[in-house]
DNA sequence: GCTTTCGAGCTTTTT
DNA sequence: GCTCGAAAGC
């Protein structure tokens, strides 16, 4: 493929001046950070200190002042809702003038390039995108051809070894080059990373991590590809720049750097306008970049994630001027007190101490529940109170650390019928039956990938199992060619005729529906749109069909899934009318956690302290605060483990705007039986006045003390132990039980669809005891009580499944 | 080749 | 307490 330089542009005329109005209600910093101009550029801005702000009002300076085009600027998020977000805000400045910007991660970015590029060295426009599950289910087959589990490889080790590598630009050949060749195990591990890379590459698919490392190899081996994106993009800026990894921090250098004089040449022979970019000896300057930063949120150190980036970017680009924001504009000072005082114990780190002028605000609010489901009932009963008091759902988040955690406050909101709405977790699209159908969207799309279609080679079940498989594919390797190819052909195989009519009949439906989405070269047809492609590949197949027949009654929620993603395709096709079947197999492969949280307002969100970077809400509840969870069991063993889980902790402090709530539970469910927990140690770290403990640790633990002993006072696993061995000694259910723990919930759960109730109602429930019905709302299932109880305050319950009698 | 059953192992966080 | 894979019976 030759190089096409796509865009032809003189120079923007510089007046240097913009809008007054840009700088407006700034503070000198931000207004610094504003109008900088020089090479390379640093904010470090603390949490809440308006940085997005400060970032688009920068992009939209350089746009005002005709510094640059709009196709000059790249900006890089590091989700695709904060892309949105900040191109919705320039628009806003600007106008129509933000149009031709690229505002998009980095994984999106990337794909942008490779698509456009990928011919230059072995793959194809079409290529798929393989997310982590895709990845697993690759090296699962592969392991198992090896036997590598004889060697102590699982999927994930060496799943999690092979992303490292990725992440650090390593490949199969530098890898060997320093392996250690007596280790049988380091000899397995080799077999399964260039076996994986070569199915990869067979299959026309990259990983989420060859996004950003192919890209990198692509401007190392084609300096004239590179120069060409070197040359286009003058002005880049990077967001949340202490979670890039290695690869990503390649790939901004690879994009600053400058263009040799005889790499210019090269260029400019082409077609490339690039005369009124070179300078005195002939080279095109390197990009101007600003990153946007703060290393006490740096919280992906596990995907690769180096804190140095940040740390050393003073050295890794000379001259470059650095700002600091640390001003917050969000939260109250009694939240930052406690964020300050948290994170200070991280001793490895620059201080800083982020201020207010907003005043001190409400207290923090502790609560130590019995149980996981005791602590999401606090948490419930809190959200209805603020929600009486005017806080709209939607500004009210919980947060956790593992996605396991949301099982009980999803049990207990819907009890309460609390409109929630979990972020990330399993998500749709992992969904199998989501997925099949996406598989046949990719067999079509990309040819070349085996592994989609196996998966919906018996998909509905049309006689195709694991022995007939295995023969199409040694028929493929055989004659050295595809498993699609196999498939066209299995006339030639001998299989029995039944079983070769149906391969027959599923091989010419995805060629005809390809034929359909790639017309012919010259011919007239356009491309068939997505919805109707995923329409007719489930009508001919029968996948709904087949769905809506069974006898299973979770295949009619599937069937439903399925039409809910038809009609996501047509959502698409409406947004995007010249939108291909690639744009949206890639935007699918792309979607975040945090993406799919738009303005639908009136839903709590639930979600991991993870997802919670970058947001900020009202109210926030801070969940599961133990040992063990938070930190993480699991992060003990790593170096600088206990301080990232504590960086989460901050960040999780720092998205309150005005209240917070941290609560923990003295036991907890893991992997269906329950453990004790303990209060964790970063509790200790905020000072107690800053927190208004309404059951503390302390007085949770004695037996009917009030008094809250000191947090700092070191209790030993054994009185807690011993203490939970009353409380559990205790028959369940008994008066003096309930009193104890008022907020206690068990699992029953019945059927009331019948009961019928109006206000003025006694009830008795089985956790909560007796209480007066307030109000009755909504209709048939969703029928919802206000019931004041006795002892256990002020409940909603859906009455459907509320564990309730009436009393006379 | 399909369906059912039973046991093992599992949970950190995500583009 | 759930999911996935192996094994056995149909």
């Amino acid at each position: 493929m030759s190089f096409v330089p796509n865009i032809i542009e003189p120079e923007p005329a510089v007046d240097g001046s913009f809008d007054d109005a840009l700088l407006r209600g700034l503070n000198p910093q931000q207004r610094e950070a504003v109008e900088y101009r020089g090479q390379s550029l640093l904010i470090v801005a603390g949490a809440g200190s308006g940085k997005t702000s400060v970032l688009t009002r920068r992009i939209a300076g350089l746009l005002q002042s005709r510094e640059a085009f709009p196709s000059q600027i790249l900006a890089i998020t590091f989700t695709n809702k904060a892309a949105a977000e900040m191109r919705e805000r320039v628009h806003q400045i600007v106008g129509n003038e933000a149009e031709g910007m690229w505002i998009s991660t980095f994984h999106s970015a990337c794909v942008r390039i490779l698509r456009r590029e990928a011919e230059h060295f072995g793959f194809t426009k079409s290529f798929t995108i393989y997310d982590s599950a895709d990845s697993r289910a690759l090296l699962k087959r592969i392991l198992k051809e090896l036997d590598a589990d004889q060697y102590g490889f699982t999927v994930s080790s060496a799943s999690g070894k092979i992303s490292k590598l990725k992440n650090e630009l390593q490949d199969v050949e530098s890898y060997a080059r320093g392996a250690n060749f007596s280790d049988p195990a380091e000899v397995m591990f080799l077999e399964i990373f260039r076996r994986y890379t070569q199915a990869l590459s067979q299959a026309n698919a990259f990983d989420f991590d060859d996004l950003i490392g192919q890209t990198v190899y692509l401007f190392r081996a084609f300096p004239v590809v590179a120069a060409h994106y070197r040359r286009r993009f003058r002005h880049i800026l990077v967001d949340e720049y202490q979670d890039t990894n290695h690869a990503q921090y390649s790939l901004i250098h690879e994009l600053t750097r400058s263009v040799r004089p005889d790499i210019a040449d090269e260029v400019e022979a082409a077609g490339g306008l690039v005369k009124t970019k070179r300078d005195a000896v002939g080279a095109i300057p390197g990009a101007s970049l600003t990153v946007v930063g703060d290393s006490d949120q740096s919280i992906y150190a596990f995907r690769g994630a180096d804190i140095r980036n940040i740390v050393e970017f003073e050295r890794d680009f000379p001259n470059s001027k650095v700002i600091l924001l640390e001003q917050n504009y969000r939260s109250t000072q009694n939240i930052l007190d406690a964020a300050n005082a948290v994170i200070s114990n991280n001793f490895d780190r620059k201080d800083k101490k982020l201020f207010t002028d907003i005043g001190e605000g409400h207290k923090i609010v502790g609560f130590t529940g019995y149980s996981g489901h005791d602590e999401a009932q606090f948490i419930a009963d809190e959200i209805t109170k603020m929600h009486d008091e005017g806080i709209a759902y939607k500004d009210i988040a919980v947060f956790y650390r593992t996605n396991a955690q949301t099982r009980a406050l999803e049990e207990i909101f819907i009890r309460s019928a609390l409109p929630y709405r979990v972020l990330g977790g399993t998500k749709f699209y992992e969904r199998a039956e989501i997925k099949d159908a996406m598989a046949y969207l990719i067999a079509v799309a990309n040819p070349a990938d085996p592994l989609a279609l196996r998966r919906i080679m018996n998909v509905p079940k049309r006689g195709i199992g694991p022995a007939t498989e295995t023969a199409l594919q040694s028929w493929a390797d055989a004659h050295e060619t595809s498993l699609r190819d196999a498939v066209r052909n299995a006339g030639e195989l001998g299989l029995g005729p039944k079983v070769t009519g149906e391969i027959l009949e599923f091989g010419s439906v995805l060629d005809e529906v390809m034929a359909k989405v790639y017309p012919p070269e010259g011919s007239e047809a356009r491309p068939a749109p997505v919805a109707d492609v995923l329409v007719e590949l489930l009508e001919r197949t029968k996948f709904v069909e087949t769905l809506r027949a069974s006898r299973d009654a979770q295949d009619e929620a599937r069937a439903e899934n399925v039409e809910e993603l038809v009609a996501v395709t047509k959502e698409f096709q409406k947004n995007n009318p010249d939108g291909t079947l690639l744009d949206f197999l890639t935007e699918v492969s792309l979607v975040a956690a945090a993406d799919d949280l738009d303005d639908l307002s009136g839903t709590v969100s639930l979600m991991t302290l993870h997802t919670a970077k970058g947001l900020e809400y009202e109210a926030v509840f801070l969940t599961g605060v133990e040992e063990d969870l938070l930190p993480h069991r699991m992060s003990a063993g790593e170096p600088g483990g206990p301080a990232e889980e504590r960086r989460l902790f901050y960040v999780g402090i720092t998205r309150a705007r005005k209240r917070l709530f941290i609560s923990l539970a003295m036991t907890r469910a893991a992997y269906g039986n329950v453990n004790v927990a303990m209060p964790s140690r970063y509790l200790q770290e905020i000072p107690a006045d800053l927190i208004d403990w309404r059951q503390s640790p302390g007085m949770a633990n004695s037996r009917n003390g009030t008094e809250p002993r000191a947090l700092n006072a070191r209790r030993d696993g054994s009185s807690w132990g011993s203490s939970l061995r009353e409380a559990a000694a205790l028959p369940p259910g008994k008066p003096k039980e309930k009193t104890q723990w008022a907020n206690m919930v068990t699992n029953v759960v019945r059927d009331n669809s019948t009961l019928e109730l109006s206000a003025g109602d006694r009830i008795k429930h089985n956790d909560f005891g007796e209480g007066r019905v307030t109000a009755v709302t909504g209709e048939g299932k969703k029928r919802v009580a206000e019931v004041q109880f006795d002892t256990a305050g002020r409940k909603r319950l859906l009455i459907q499944i509320a564990p309730i009698e009436k009393v006379e």
